[in-house]
DNA sequence: CTGAAAGCGCTTACAG
DNA sequence: CTGAAAGCGCTTACAG
């Protein structure tokens, strides 16, 4: 309020509504090369970019970066999650998004929820022009895949297996994954397995069932038995297990989805029904979150490599951000097991 | 390839680069108008915005939200966040998220990992124009808060109650939370409570903690002792209690900061030493996690009313965003005493 | 209520 | 390597 501040003595405190021209004017310089200065790409003598840089730090210039989507990149990574109630979604986040930050961009995170669906979720995120958008715990149509890559946004899955999407995907290998359960469950001696699925989730479950199924008709055994919860919750999981005990042929053991249904359904054989876990009831799940590893459940399960996943996931957006004629890839990568105390100990074999 | 797409059939499937120009001319209005009649504010003839609307139907338009901020609002909200350990986060995320996106905007998810401070990441942030910013699980400096109002952009902590910070803050009782588990420890009999806290967050440990201490000074417990785990996790919960029993003194009752410290000490509790919960070691946690209702810890808790608490920060962030000159305010909500198996039976008084 | 015009802060051919 | 100029897609006083 007192007087106007003259343009020579810009010294406050903190940055604030400080542009390129202001910039410009004090390193003497256009906005152009300013601008340049700024951009790897933009070729710039080495005097004028310190000039330019010593004028930014002084002033406390911060690019705007909404200015800057409009005519280049925004650094604005969609970000797609529809299951937030899998406890493994929140390391995967942390991952992806200190991932994305690695690359200099942020995470738009849109919260696909059941009163939103999924094509709402992609013209809204769309809006910001996203320089690439990666779906988690869902998949995609794939007119709408292509749609995006039309806009030369590529689309990375993360999780599913979505054979022929135009997209890229990165998932890991869960028919091996179910062939790995059907393998621990039988070699312990458990005789009528069980396969706790879900509803929401297409691929996973099916690749998951059918990889176990397989494999259990493959080494000769007859008495197995399916059924499904909702979700991938707790809940679903001990809920699904109620049904599956309250019917006549009981298993033995039980392959879950994930872990967090492996959780509930634990819980549901322990405090339901009063057996003892591994030893009238075997349980295997998928993931290893952190709680399987807990004294508690102790849980057998069959480990998805989450980092190496969010890893190569971010890896292979970007090389398409970077270069839009690369051609969507599939990733599936190894899962392997980890065995703990929810199952039988093997049996020392005799060759 | 064809013929190139004359201005007059423009029928492509998906809507692609059409701007406010392109919707103008099918409208046969200005771009002033077109901008109008998205815009709630903009004074526009009823049967204009028709016109408008059925031009930008038909073309498939969407506004570009970045053209958009660089004007008007960003329609982008900030969210910082530390913590991706405690399961907590990933319901608060969602209702955050979801609670954002009915207000027609969406989120930033910055990962304040251990190697970006938070000072950098609300500079990143800054760089988006955010219209306004959710500080989840830490706090921050009262200077950065001042530049960011001085900017306009309103800023909520969530869950911290950093007294004085000239931001809205949302929090809970801590202090009442404290004083509740004391009451509810000694109420059942146990006469050597511990409060195990952590290191990094300092506001909510500090207060529940004097609330804890306090009130068992005031009915007249001396007998307790307290000690502080790394982080807000399993883990750090079961090494605090590991050392906690190695001590001397050993506690009959635990209160822990949070849930999910409380699940590993539970667990410490049982398999490392051998104890009986409730009839040894009676356990409290904070937060009411999904996990604390399940068979197998079933936690006496003190309940975080996180969905209301979601709720009241992002109104009361709308609320300054829409009028700049409200004051920030402090919303400490109350939290409510969950009894379960964790802590014995409080005995029937003969008043 | 409406349109022409200026501007938001930056990028990017285009000449030099 | 550099600057002047046009433009990204939208908003917003300003006249009418």
């Amino acid at each position: 309020m007192s007087s106007p501040i003259k343009p020579s003595q810009k010294l406050s405190p903190y940055p604030d509504n400080i542009t390129i021209t202001e910039v410009a004017a004090e390193a003497q310089v256009s906005i152009s090369a300013v601008s340049r200065a700024f951009n790897p790409t933009g070729s710039c003598a080495p005097k004028t970019r310190a000039k330019v840089f010593a004028a930014a730090e002084k002033l406390g210039y911060k690019p705007n970066r909404l200015a800057r989507g409009l005519k280049s990149n925004s650094s604005l990574i969609g970000i797609l999650m529809t299951d937030f109630e899998n406890p493994a979604y929140l390391s995967i986040l942390s991952d992806l998004t200190s991932a994305i930050q690695a690359h200099n961009c942020h995470s738009l995170l849109i919260n696909v929820g059941p009163q939103k669906s999924v094509t709402e979720a992609v013209e809204l995120i769309m809006e910001y022009h996203v320089d690439g958008l990666i779906v988690t715990s869902s998949s995609l149509p794939d007119e709408l895949i292509s749609a995006c890559q039309r806009r030369n946004t590529p689309v990375v899955i993360f999780g599913h297996h979505s054979r022929n999407a135009p997209a890229t995907i990165v998932s890991c290998d869960n028919v091996a994954g179910g062939r790995m359960a059907a393998d621990i469950l039988l070699d312990a001696g458990y005789t009528r397995p069980a396969f706790v699925g879900a509803t929401t989730s297409v691929s996973t479950t099916t690749d998951r069932q059918r990889g176990f199924i397989t494999r259990l008709i493959e080494r000769g055994c007859t008495e197995w038995t399916t059924t499904e919860g909702n979700r991938h919750s707790y809940d679903s999981g001990y809920e699904a297990t109620c049904k599956l005990f309250a019917s006549t042929d009981k298993p033995d053991s039980i392959f879950y989805l994930d872990d967090i249904m492996a959780c509930g359904g634990m819980d549901a054989i322990r405090y339901e029904f009063g057996l003892k876990v591994p030893e009238d009831v075997g349980v295997i799940g998928v993931d290893d979150i952190r709680l399987a590893a807990s004294r508690a459940y102790d849980l057998t399960t069959i480990r998805q490599p989450f980092t190496d996943m969010v890893n190569t996931a971010v890896t292979a957006l970007f090389e398409q951000i970077k270069d839009t004629s690369i051609e969507p890839k599939n990733f599936t990568l190894p899962c392997t097991l980890v065995t703990r105390g929810s199952t039988r100990a093997i049996p020392t074999q005799a060759e």
